[in-house]
RNA sequence: GGGGUGUUAGCUCAGUUGGUUAGAGCGCCGGCCUGUCACGUCGGAGGUCGCGAGUUCAAGUCUCGUACAUCCCG
């Protein structure tokens, strides 16, 4: 297959199993992506990522553009080589943390302009500059520079940033060339059905312009501005219709979402990737999610648990370490509480798609999601 | 034997010239975490202020006695 081919290898329902191609390699869907925005997972080494049957590792422009710099990373080989992660990765265009971390965020004609968090100076980003960073970088998949709008928003808000992010579209497009790297556009619009709907329209017809002068399509869609404080059902009111006015035969990526069970819904909606902070966020912070629901492992009452995490469970966490062990790891604030935890939650998920994909490709997805709605597992959604 | 100092929450300590339901940090208990500035954050329980007596409208705060701890001098 060619570089960013995209095929579907089979559908249960709207659910989706596809299978990506890219420099380093194939990626099948539905897939969660480990985050890393510094370039590591925290507390996960590349070759537990590879154990755990990690496909697509996620950086962050921001982050890494702020410190140690696009051009140190390009110096390096590239993000991959530079972290030593030998699979496909992606990296966040760093527009959401533009808005959600720069307290003065100044928006102009030609782009954004903004303090960094790390030193205070001031930067400025056009699309062509985000792209610029993004192909030192060298991650597989770029995503376009775009305004995420807050929640709640005022309806003529969103609808602006639905226009800036469309503007910033085309430009991110045109101005992307690496060869071995592909663009994904992001689809905005909150919580609104029309907005949206119009987002994703003007996403294919900047493609269409785009393709129509001899340039370039995107690899895939990104749906952002979900999780951002409304409830699930608010979001599934319209996720769904979002995902399947995207085209059938690239990826859709559902940015932010870990919640174990919208993962599973949300596939049934027609999303195929997802990433998310939250398994390794709460890892660090003592929570683990389990066949039977979140656990606190801070909580006393596994003071004197001898048992495994999850007796489910076949991750590398559960069959060495005890809950009692692992409480006393993390009360304790030893490291390796906080990396055995993201070892086990980063599985939980990763292995609950791998499971999704079979669903699918047996055309059991129905009965998968059923099956996962009345788990104990989906208790704490 | 004499003198000094201390005794307030599980721990280490604050507590104004005596004045409403005695505080902090840590610990303990629990919640949160959604395109990671996250070893973060929010909340809760827990003290008859060593004990006894006194002065006072009012004592953790003053007086006396006493117990314990600790230091110094014999």
């Amino acid at each position: 297959m060619a570089l960013f081919d995209c095929t579907v290898d089979a559908t249960s329902g709207h659910a989706r199993a596809l299978t990506f191609t890219t420099a380093h390699g194939d990626f099948r869907t539905p897939m969660f992506m480990p985050v890393g925005t510094h370039a590591t997972v925290k507390g996960i080494t590349p070759d537990q990522l590879a154990g755990l049957g990690a496909q697509v590792v996620l950086a962050n422009t921001y982050h890494l553009a702020m410190r140690p710099g696009a051009e140190v990373v390009a110096e390096a080989g590239g993000v991959h080589r530079f972290m030593d992660y030998v699979g496909p990765m992606l990296t966040d265009s760093g527009g959401f943390q533009v808005f959600s971390l720069a307290d003065t965020v100044k928006l102009t004609e030609d782009g954004v302009e903004f303090r960094s968090i790390y030193d205070g100076s001031r930067v400025f980003w056009t699309p062509e500059e985000n792209m610029r960073i993004q192909e030192l970088i060298g991650a597989d998949i770029a995503m376009q520079l775009d305004q995420c709008a807050p929640y709640p928003a005022e309806k003529d808000f969103v609808a602006q940033a639905v226009m800036r992010s469309h503007k910033w579209a085309r430009r991110c497009l045109a101005a992307h060339t690496r060869p071995d790297q592909t663009l994904f556009g992001i689809v905005q619009g909150g919580m609104h059905l029309d907005l949206r709907l119009e987002s994703v329209r003007g996403l294919l017809d900047i493609e269409n312009a785009s393709l129509a002068a001899g340039g370039r399509r995107f690899g895939g869609f990104g749906i952002g501005g979900y999780s951002v404080g409304e409830s699930h059902e608010v979001m599934f009111e319209t996720l769904g219709q979002v995902a399947r006015a995207l085209p059938a035969d690239r990826p859709r990526y559902l940015m932010g979402v870990g919640n174990p069970t919208t993962l599973v819904r949300a596939v049934a909606e027609g999303v195929d990737m997802f990433d998310c902070v939250l398994p390794t966020r709460t890892a660090r912070m003592g929570t683990a999610f389990s066949s039977t629901g979140r656990m606190n492992m801070r909580n006393a009452k596994f003071a004197r648990d001898f048992t495994p995490l999850d007796h489910a469970c076949d991750c590398y966490t559960c069959t060495h370490f005890t809950r009692a062990y692992l409480r006393h790891l993390v009360k304790q604030d030893e490291m390796l509480g906080g990396i055995l935890l993201s070892l086990h939650n980063l599985h939980f998920l990763l292995d609950l798609m791998r499971r999704a994909r079979e669903a699918v490709l047996a055309d059991a997805y129905d009965a998968f999601v059923a099956a996962w709605m009345a788990s104990p597992a989906a208790q704490d959604y």
